[in-house]
RNA sequence: GCUUCCGUUGCCAAGUGGUAAGGCCAGUGACUGCAACUCACUUAUCGUCGGUUCAAAUCCGGCCGGAAGCUCCA
């Protein structure tokens, strides 16, 4: 099999992929909190992961992909409650709304999308795990964990214990043992909660993730091969993530650990208190969602990515010209009666070493427009060379469904055949005002 | 303060030791009944100072500038 090399945020390296069970890939990432339309932040794992997942599924590999909603939160509570609905209400129209982007991105589906709700028994249980090997306890009905009692804590976001406790802020919290300490479990009044062996309350963020991939992970101990998320998530997140599955099975949760970049705005991290978030769905509709997945492929998945009405419309530019050109190779090798449901499918060795390459999709783009362009010179040329023509066109719709793009493309009718006959006539008897008669149908029915 | 990362042409962006990909914009030219599309050509010595090296945008150090994390956040 290909090789695939990968930045590892843990160790911060680059790696050759090497998966725990030959031929297999077990993918997770951080998915939303559901308590708010998606930004067009949250919508950059999930085009960059999906990209990962085409790719290793490309590669032949069994992908099993896996990616949370988290809908158990402070912030679910309160906006349920502003909103007068039940906090099930609110988190179930805003995974519809996700799910919904999703498909317009041109992402798969996750294969398993756990909720924390549905696992309460599972956190519970692990939580309490942990309170019985001594790495949690128990204070006034919450649950913190031990973090030093984890020796390398620190190793993925590259801080030590002594330095984290040196930058601690003054904790309001005293009941903690160490200020590093983070929740399990939170004795709650408000909002949603569950019985516990503590109190009634609610689990913390951090021990979610690792539960539903312990429990959908089993069999492999609740290790993965991949687990992916913003590279805000990198602390605390994630290290406190490390820190349970390493108390609780010994393992590091997952073997590689991807990092997406940010979306900036002005040259700022979008978020909510800059007043500076920019919803996906409005983008989608002002540009579109395939404008919108190629400006983020323009730029390497880790790098951070600049968001700007220019940005964007440059992307718009590079798809329509893509689509354009793809749809007259396709109408012209209709024409010349090609089979295109039953296309020779041609190596793309160069484009998947790119690919291969941590997923170095501004290279693949540069393979992609070298292609579009050689298509463009097949086509201009009197004697189209259909063989040649034809190769082209299955590389580029390679291309495009690696990378996720999608592109609608005519099937033409016996009809449209004849209009395009009779328009070539007119055009070449000089009738050219049968001609732009005819045309006009044509682009009408979005054929030229 | 501590941790992580970045600074490449007008803009976006690859390249991470062997002499600057690609895209957008712009300009020139070509094709064309008109229009659209398309094609060809043109445009940077890599924040700064110093070091290592036969060779550095690429490694090391100082400085300047920017972002993120340390607190809910993709």
């Amino acid at each position: 099999m290909r090789e695939v090399r990968l930045f590892n945020s843990l160790g911060n390296k680059m790696e050759v992929f090497s998966p725990i069970k030959e031929g297999e890939v077990s993918f997770y990432f951080c998915g939303p909190t559901v308590y708010n339309d998606p930004h067009i932040g949250n919508m950059r794992p999930v085009i960059v992961f999906d990209t990962w997942r085409r790719l290793f599924l490309k590669l032949g590999y069994k992908v099993s992909f896996t990616s949370n909603y988290t809908d158990v939160d402070d912030k679910i509570i309160n906006r349920a409650i502003s909103l007068g609905i039940t906090e099930k209400e609110l988190t179930d129209d805003v995974i519809k709304e996700y799910r919904r982007l999703v498909d317009e991105s041109n992402s798969l589906q996750p294969d398993n999308t756990p909720k924390p709700s549905v696992y309460m028994d599972k956190i519970i249980k692990y939580i309490q795990d942990l309170v019985d090997n001594g790495k949690a306890y128990v204070v006034d009905g919450d649950v913190y964990f031990r973090v030093n009692s984890d020796k390398y804590y620190g190793e993925l976001s590259g801080n030590s214990i002594e330095a984290l406790n040196q930058g601690a802020r003054i904790e309001i919290n005293s009941k903690k043992e160490s200020p590093l300490d983070f929740a399990l479990w939170k004795k709650t009044e408000v909002g949603i909660k569950w019985d516990s062996p503590w109190s009634q309350g609610r689990p913390g963020w951090h021990s979610e993730c690792c539960v539903m991939i312990d429990s959908i992970y089993r069999e492999n101990n609740g290790y993965i091969d991949i687990h992916g998320g913003g590279f805000d998530l990198k602390f605390p997140h994630h290290e406190n993530e490390i820190a349970q599955s390493l108390a609780h099975n010994d393992n590091h949760l997952a073997k590689y650990w991807l990092h997406n970049g940010f979306i900036d705005v002005e040259n700022q991290k979008m978020s909510k208190s800059l007043g500076n978030v920019i919803l996906a769905k409005d983008v989608f509709a002002t540009y579109g969602a395939m404008p919108f997945r190629l400006m983020l492929l323009n730029t390497h998945y880790r790098a951070p990515l600049p968001f700007s009405e220019k940005t964007i419309s440059e992307a718009q530019t590079q798809y329509t010209r893509i689509c354009q050109t793809l749809k007259q190779i396709s109408v012209k090798l209709q024409l010349n009666f090609r089979n295109l449901e039953k296309l020779e499918e041609k190596p793309i060795d160069e484009f998947l070493d790119e690919l291969c390459n941590d997923l170095n999709t501004p290279n693949a783009l540069t393979i992609l427009y070298a292609e579009i362009k050689n298509a463009n010179n097949l086509l201009r040329v009197r004697e189209i060379n259909y063989d040649l023509l034809e190769e082209s066109y299955s590389k580029i719709l390679q291309y495009l469904s690696l990378l996720g793009i999608r592109v609608s493309l005519p099937v033409l009718t016996e009809e449209d055949r004849e209009i395009f006959g009779l328009y070539n006539q007119a055009k070449a008897e000089k009738d050219f005002e049968k001609s732009d008669k005819y045309r006009a149908i044509l682009i009408e029915r979005k054929i030229l």
